[in-house]
DNA sequence: AATCCAACGATTGTTAACAATCCATGTCAA
DNA sequence: TTGACATGGATTGTTAACAATCGTTGGATT
């Protein structure tokens, strides 16, 4: 039975274009700040300014994938990391569970959210529903200057993607999604949609079959190209399209096997 | 200028149907278990039972517009009403202010919170976006026993309506969105539509013009109607006019002053 | 050799005391 | 009488010690 083990060790570990970090040995650097994050701005969230830092550098590295699913954030590390009180990380790991990013084990500790299933697809449809009437609705109404910020945003992901930042692209990825939230300048949609982009990250980390970035090609560009068209119809099937796109490079069946109980395993022979 | 807050005041404590409460004098009482809340099931927060409890609690006091915005939520007197540790209360209050519904302001406590004209404006516009493709997707599939469970709800409704179980009735006209939520059997579009739902309430509070209830007439049956008879179009379009009608009715220009400002100020004299 | 059981260490959950802040009352001076 | 100012009470924010729980290690038994 052990070869079963090992074959889903490998997988993990080896199949991915770049591996998910191994769980346990969640370097402390994995929460540093990521350079390019300026543009995390205002969570919304109207706690103090060190828990808003706290659990923003964890959604970026969540978002960045560089944290994996079920690693264990323990209190102590935190505590070190980034050199506040207990309080701070738990009222921190409180508001993320609250999100969904963190999953809260009674007297067992905080560990990444990891996704089944169910909770895979209940997010995608999320988006299916909410993405497209969104960008119909900027297609059909935006002023100008809001497409150079979409422009510009494209532009970095390219530089991304043409440069080795991988983690970055990633993000940059995931965000394209947020800024066509933050575009119709409604904060209650950003706040959601932010949700669900950190979310998809998790996910993909977990189903993606092989190390495809989450966001490919120039699919974004085609939705903005729609948008500044004032073409409401593709605008709308373009933004479905990329997402069944990212949904059709998971494998829902194979599901990568829960990190913490592969290196439980692994870690015995 | 005693003349100007004292005919504020009175805008406040007589021109609705029934008034909001008082906001300072918060009888415990309001935040007693209502009757018929046996329907809240999971609020899908992984905490311990007593956090979700008091959450549940605040939620639904705010849901039936027993508890007014900017009402102080005071930790001691949180703690005597459900007797339980300052820190239950305090992770409690964290979570509601992740979602909107209760402010924290530094070092003076939390509020309910009091949305302002572009809060309202984005609630609104985002149950516009949101639940109209939502219903569209359950006219185009849907079970059988899933129409009976919003039947039912609307029976409940009718009854609340005839009798004089006013936040009840309140309640149960801004439940049916999220049990249209629940239908699709999505439980992130379900937490999604809980919070607006429950900002809707606060807002409605805040800027209703007279005492309609939040979703009146026979809308909500109209909806459903055309959700049997399998008609997406008509269904998206009834959701559509019925949050319309919703938001038709509030007055955004004269919202109700704050009532904890107008009683520091009433208070003196 | 394998399994069960017990004690240990580490981590989380909880409580209580302490510190800091804000609001209100009361006093004094103009 | 009105204004500013200081003081007291109450409430919130923070910290640290304590209690409880879990996973592991080690040993004894079958």
């Amino acid at each position: 039975m052990a070869w079963l083990f090992q074959s889903c060790g490998f997988m993990v570990a080896g199949h991915r274009a770049r591996p998910w970090r191994a769980a346990n040995a969640t370097g402390d650097q994995d929460l540093a700040p990521s350079k390019q994050a300026r543009h995390a701005q205002e969570t919304s969230f109207s706690s103090g300014p060190d828990e808003k830092l706290i659990v923003e550098r964890i959604y970026n590295a969540v978002m960045e994938q560089r944290l994996a699913p079920n690693t264990k954030l323990s209190e102590s590390r935190l505590c070190d990391i980034f050199g506040v009180g207990r309080m701070r990380v738990r009222r921190a790991l409180l508001l993320l569970s609250s999100q969904g990013i963190v999953e809260l084990k009674s007297n067992r500790g905080a560990f990444v959210a990891c996704p089944d299933q169910g909770e895979a697809n209940d997010v995608f449809e999320a988006r299916l529903l909410i993405e497209p009437p969104l960008v119909r609705q900027l297609a059909l109404s935006h002023s100008d200057d809001l497409l150079e910020l979409l422009s510009a945003h494209i532009a970095r992901e390219d530089a991304a993607r043409n440069g080795d930042a991988r983690t970055e692209m990633i993000r940059l990825s995931g965000e394209f999604h947020v800024r066509l939230a933050e575009a119709t300048g409604n904060r209650v949609l950003v706040r959601i949609l932010r949700e669900l982009v950190t979310r998809t990250s998790l996910i993909v980390g977990l189903f993606g079959i092989f190390g495809q970035s989450s966001c490919p090609d120039d699919e974004h560009m085609d939705i903005l190209k729609a948008i500044r068209e004032r073409d409401p119809v593709r605008a709308e099937q373009r933004v479905k399209s990329h997402l069944e796109h990212i949904r059709s490079g998971l494998s829902m069946d194979e599901r990568k096997g829960r990190p913490d109980d592969l290196f439980n395993v692994l870690g015995r022979d």
